[in-house]
DNA sequence: AATGATAATAGTAATAGTTATCAATAAGAG
DNA sequence: CTCTTATTGATAACTATTACTATTATCATT
């Protein structure tokens, strides 16, 4: 594994924690995260769930989605893509890559460094049911 | 006041933390509006301020920003417009006008209700000081 | 393979922000 | 003025997350 240098290591945990996360599509949050990997290693805390979800965001192996009040998600896949919120069944949806919003331009003298955008909506799925009842 | 219905009162508390809100322009977080508030109401709860920004809110007279990772915000104006997070002094400043993003379109079969941009970078007055520095 | 420095862990306490509970109070319709 | 009940202050509870700490495990170096 090519995240170890001096400063960090490779543990079980952390290396169970990327790889369940990994093989999902869901976007889980941190306890969701920490029931699946719980699967494989009994014995692991929450708070090592946590810590680990931290630094394989800030070593840009996964992502961490900060949900306007909601509880944080984390996303397998490290490439920046756009996320839909489905108001019905409430889960994440993947939506395909980001739009080019330009960073570095100035809004009104404000300097743009960063941008969060969320979508919120209906995934096709609950706009299927929402038809079948009409 | 145009407020008041069979459900809703207005009641001093109420009618004190929205003209504060309105007074200000910067985005207070509930605790910062406590304080505001205190000065003319010093009994006055924290409860009784979430619970009336909420309402508030909710009636459409503010604003509820949820920034992500960040305590709520609010705004005493309820008209949709953008705002800028500096990460230099921490502020929450006004940008204009929101984007049209386009609602009710789709974006890859998912149906586009509602969405929230959050533009992160410098406000002018953080870019000023950086400028002088160097 | 054994050693040693220290990153990481499990378990738990603590914190921040927010919501819920409830008896007492007060808005405002009649 | 009276009565209904929305609202309040005070406080407990709750949720998501972070901090603390003694113990354990990783892994570079012998």
């Amino acid at each position: 594994m090519n995240i170890v240098n001096k400063d960090r290591r490779m543990t079980k945990q952390r290396q169970v924690i990327l790889e369940r996360l990994r093989e999902v599509k869901t976007h889980p949050t941190a306890d969701e995260v920490y029931a699946m990997v719980k699967e494989d290693l009994p014995k692991i805390s929450l708070g090592t769930v946590y810590r680990n979800l931290d630094i394989l965001a800030e070593l840009g192996l996964i992502q961490k989605l900060e949900m306007a009040g909601q509880p944080k998600r984390f996303d397998g896949n490290p490439h920046p893509h756009l996320h839909g919120k489905c108001i019905a069944c409430e889960r994440v949806v993947d939506l395909g890559p980001d739009f080019d919003f330009g960073l570095d331009k100035k809004i009104n003298g404000f300097k743009v460094l960063d941008y969060k955008l969320e979508i919120i909506g209906l995934c096709s799925r609950c706009q299927e049911k929402e038809n079948k009842l009409k």
